[in-house]
DNA sequence: CGCAACATTGAGGGCCCTCAAGAGGTGTGG
DNA sequence: CCACACCTCTTGAGGGCCCTCAATGTTGCG
């Protein structure tokens, strides 16, 4: 079925429709953080791929035998279950957290015990580079989508071992300048363009190029359609009826959790405005 | 006339009306930015008061001397005239930038020539922390609202002194961090509130305690209410109907650039939602 | 005084949210 | 195996928020 839906009526999904990912076994009223349990479960030590974050996220060059030991000597590593918090506001950042495997969400728990998503991280990445430097609160809640391991350096003795690799120091600048370059877009976007510019926006820049179709690509979701309009700052009916009218104009074609890009170009002029 | 005016009729603004700031004499159609002008007043050496930038935003511990001379040497002070371009984020950005004193407006400059503002800061400040250690273009424009003083450092030059001043590179760390929770925190308030509570947040903000009527605060504006409204993402209209509203409810009292908060607490609340 | 820029106010409308209903899928217990 | 609960996604109806456009009043300046 090619052809994109063109009623009122109502639209039924072709068989293939791909099952919901494996976030469905995380409901959302998933167990509330218990921070007493942040701490346990901790263990030190060096461990392979502990470099990967920081090759990952501050360049290419790799790190020195003597950065990676710095390191190793006191990094502390995290496994996370599946929907257990990482961190939450309400605590004091004391160390620089970064997440080597799996999906984490950052947004905000609301009175009412439900997680607003606002950004939803794959590992390796850095989950919080900024809070611990200031000693402040985590700026955000913390929510592993998947089972997840996280690795968190404390930041007074992180910042001795700077001192001695300025190496080290500016690889954490480097990922703090990428941050702030990634929210001031963000910002700009916000308060520029409205949300049929800002999902077209979402889906070009992570189209994957399509083999055997020349300039079409697809979109895979890796998440629900409702996190993703949490991410976009729209509801979920606003985000369905956009995907149909993206798809009405023949731009994408959606299928469940993949959508294929059919139009590029237009994609890209959607996300202009 | 302590009433805010309740009906629909044309309100007419008390004899005390505050003339407009100096930003008058900086028509929003000042002259383009000329990047070929960029480069020049440049002078070189120690300046009094160098540090006063690293010392401001970076903690209070004062830099030592050791430090303040690493900075001196590779600092590049600039004078920009009212309504003269800074930085554009044509350019790719090579320094640090800072301003020690002045007003500089922080925007897009559009296709038809105008510019809009997203932030307005005000020295001694930070303009762009964070373009140059990505070899990237500066990630916005920025034009000097007044008379302003900008202090440069090249981005190589500094990444050697960071090296042997580890207390100078936790300043720029720390100053990064500031920027990502500061940012953090508005683009969690464009997407989560309303327009009334951003105005009212901005407002409780910059609340300054005024003697003489406990509780009572003052608000001066010291830019056109055409940026104010630019920095909540509003419209002009929309702010000046925002105003009226607030001064229905009892909660401010506007008087040409001065807001008279009335009830701190209520404006608390309605930046709340 | 005429002109330019800013602020204010009103009328109208578009965008997107809220609320509600229904379809389809999955896991669970009888 | 089926009923049931529960979840997600979709679609429609209605409405509120805020933008756009236009007109008016004020202030500062040549």
């Amino acid at each position: 079925m090619a052809a994109p839906p063109t009623g009122p009526m109502v639209i039924r999904m072709e068989p293939s429709f791909a099952a919901p990912p494996a976030f469905a076994a995380v409901p959302e009223r998933a167990a509330a953080l218990r921070p007493a349990q942040l701490g346990q479960a901790l263990r030190r030590g060096a461990v392979p791929g502990d470099d990967s974050l920081w090759s990952a996220l501050a360049g290419t060059p790799a790190l020195s035998d003597a950065e990676v030991e710095a390191l190793a000597g006191i990094a502390q590593v995290r496994h996370v279950a599946a929907g257990q918090g990482v961190f939450s506001r309400s605590h004091t950042a004391s160390t620089l957290v970064g997440l080597r495997s799996g999906e984490v969400a950052l947004g905000f728990r609301t009175a009412d015990g439900t997680f607003r998503t606002e950004r939803i991280v794959r590992g390796p990445a850095w989950l919080d580079l900024s809070s611990a430097w200031l000693d402040e609160a985590h700026a955000m809640d913390a929510q592993a989508l998947g089972s997840a391991t996280v690795v968190e350096w404390p930041r007074e003795a992180l910042q001795q071992r700077l001192a001695k690799h300025p190496g080290l120091a500016q690889r954490v600048i480097v990922g703090l300048a990428r941050e702030v370059q990634a929210l001031a877009v963000n910002t700009h976007e916000l308060m520029h363009k409205d949300a049929p510019a800002r999902l077209a926006q979402w889906l070009h820049q992570r189209c994957e190029p399509l083999a055997g179709a020349a300039g079409q690509a697809i979109v895979k979701l890796h998440e629900r359609k409702r996190d993703v309009a949490s991410q976009l700052a729209i509801t979920p009916e606003t985000l369905s009826r956009l995907m149909r009218s993206f798809s009405r104009q023949g731009v994408i074609e959606v299928s469940g959790y993949n959508v294929r890009v059919l139009d590029p170009v237009a994609l890209g002029r959607l996300a202009q405005a």
